[in-house]
DNA sequence: ATAAATCATGAAAACCTTTACATCATCGGA
DNA sequence: TCCGATGATGTAAAGGTTTTCATGATTTAT
């Protein structure tokens, strides 16, 4: 069904002749760029108003069409034209307004980010990565802090759908509210999530194979001689947690290893609580001879906690972490961890995002990379 | 001098009947909703193009003006109307496209942020502050990692002169290359620069009060006792190691201390440059009870320093830092420090900005905040 | 009762591009 | 010599807003 306006009588309006709105048209270019442009060139961008395509074409003596086939298809015009016109663009200064552009092409060459945390050094470093593939392929990042407000993710995807931006990349985890009820996933704006994968969508995710690196992790502990290895944030219910541990447990049984219960230990992660979980297993009285951490940062509330004790790190007591945060390298022991590439991971993320958007098809939705071992001091053999 | 186009003889071409085209337009609305619509409402968003304003307007029974006016002003439209409208919004799913808003109001709600390193937490927590604001004012954030490129710099002010940004938040403690050469203010673009100042230009500025902060932090140390207190981080021609220092001297100065020059030390504001440092206090044999540095970084080469070197901090050595950059906490000893006030600086740079966007005259083109003194435990009395 | 001010609304211009379609010139081949 | 293909370029139509000016109707002032 078509709305049709139907006006009543009274409010058919007659168009009134206003011959100045097209005397105002005509006067516009010297209005603009007052008398004398073509004497002082050099003046040119001194003129408040920007160039518009109009003021090359009239110095370069072509049309505006020609103009912009010289900018974007340059082969599709004669080497005489296009280089008045390129002579134009420089004399005048002009810039293509990217708004029309836009408006005009329906893509605006920009990409949205929505990250729970902006402040987080994680993300600041897959951030660099993003930014560097987006700036190389000629596009711009728009940054939206959400801190897990569903509000504010809802009031972001504004920009996606007023064109601001063509594409969307997510650290959140989870769909941003105002597009988690979709049913279907035809609807979705293109887009891929990074760090942390949308659990239950199909959305392309590119990370790091957290089960492969914590195997990795766990088997450097058991080659160093470690047997009773704790695994310090259990959080079932969290995707990244619950795959770190996987990859603990798949290392200890492929070594034959036992696990004792006792030695798995709630976490979410922060520093506080490594702290707690360390001081647990003295209540507990299951000491183990290494601590794997499911992060680095529950691996410095870990240290802390036996530095706090007056223990000999990494002779008592070996700990290791994941992430490679910014400063394991500075605590004492400094502190032996699994290296994302989160420079990597933001260049393949917004690599995916960017085919995606051209409308090809990946080679893979999904992109797993792999974390680097990087041995430092807070790990020993054990029993020392 | 106006430029005129003069057409030869042979290229003034009439212009065509082309009657489908004036036909496709009358065709669009249906061509874009389907038939239907009206009758299956929840189904609206369904549709794969967006609903434009012409839309809204025909399913209100008013002209795409009144629409506007019922978005934007809506004191100007009756009530009955205003109802009309907002239901055909909801019912439509319209979104303005602010592509052509930005079009048409010559500006884009964007602000361009230029950092030379976007994975700095120093940068990252001012960010934050910097988001706040601008998202409580309807404004959204760009952001352009430089790494002190000059051509990332000039590349990423297209989005300036093409109208995509509005405002420039500068890290970088320089104006952009493609800016630099202007002689004259007239032509920036508005802009703020935050954290490190524009030296020799006169630019806004919201940043820490570096003198006085160092001032109250060497003024602790001597209120602890400290007569020998070394400063980590002369470097003159960095305006902020600059006015650090001279907070340092001026503490020193009130209490009538006399500075021994050997205990004024190089330092570019790095991890190492702190190890080494501290590594040539006891070359020089000139060994200060307290190190004043210019930063956290340097202060936590310092500490490394002296740990490596087995002495009981702080019962030997004081160390001070300056920034409470987030680890500052976790090193040991914890770090006593001032706290740069990061995300109230964030929102006062954007306040600022966005103050000189709307045209009125701010307070102060440049805003101070004290950085607050932070006690944790690198610091006790001396001679213990 | 009439003139003047106010109110609600519409038509069309303007913002600046890109591109589909059209035109004319030229060149190569028959 | 003529015809078709190719090449260079122009015209005008989108693209979706906001806003100026104009119009009648309604209210207020005289």
């Amino acid at each position: 069904m078509i709305y049709v306006k139907v006006y009543s009588e009274r409010n058919r309006f007659m168009p009134v002749e206003r011959p100045w709105l097209k005397l105002r048209r005509l006067l516009k270019a010297e209005l603009r760029w007052g008398p004398g442009l073509g004497a002082e060139v050099e003046g040119a961008v001194l003129q408040q108003k920007l160039a518009t395509i109009e003021d090359v074409a009239a110095m370069a003596g072509v049309s505006i069409a020609t103009v912009s086939r010289a900018i974007n298809e340059p082969t599709k015009v004669a080497d005489a034209t296009r280089r008045r016109v390129i002579d134009a663009i420089a004399r005048t200064g002009y810039t293509t307004n990217a708004m029309a552009r836009s408006l005009r092409m329906r893509r605006s060459n920009m990409i949205l980010i929505l990250a729970p945390d902006v402040g987080d050094p994680n993300f600041s470093n897959i951030l660099v990565g993003l930014e560097t593939e987006a700036s190389k392929r000629g596009y711009g990042l728009l940054i939206g802090n959400t801190q897990n407000d569903p509000s504010r993710e809802t009031d972001y995807l504004r920009f996606i759908s007023s064109n601001q931006a063509d594409g969307l990349i997510l650290f959140t985890g989870h769909l941003p509210f105002g597009l988690a009820q979709s049913p279907t996933e035809a609807r979705l704006p293109p887009m891929v999530a990074v760090n942390e994968p949308v659990l239950g969508q199909d959305i392309p995710f590119v990370g790091v194979d957290n089960f492969e690196g914590a195997r990795v992790a766990a088997e450097h502990l058991i080659s160093q001689g470690h047997r009773r290895i704790a695994f310090v944030g259990h959080a079932p219910n969290r995707e990244i947690n619950r795959l770190r541990e996987e990859g603990y447990r798949a290392a200890l049984g492929g070594a034959g290893i036992q696990i004792d219960p006792r030695l798995i230990i709630d976490g979410d992660g922060t520093t506080e609580s490594g702290r707690a979980a360390a001081e647990l297993m003295f209540v507990r009285d299951a000491l183990p001879t290494a601590f794997l951490c499911v992060n680095d940062a529950t691996a410095m509330g870990v240290i802390i906690a036996l530095n706090a004790r007056r223990y000999d790190l990494p002779r008592q007591f070996s700990v290791m972490g994941f992430d490679d945060i910014s400063f394991a390298s500075f605590i004492t022991p400094s502190l032996t961890t699994m290296k994302q590439p989160r420079h990597r991971m933001g260049e393949a993320a917004m690599e995916l995002l960017l085919t995606l958007l051209a409308g090809e098809k990946p080679k893979s939705r999904e992109v797993l990379l792999r974390a680097e071992l990087i041995l430092r001091n807070s790990v020993s053999r054990p029993g020392n």
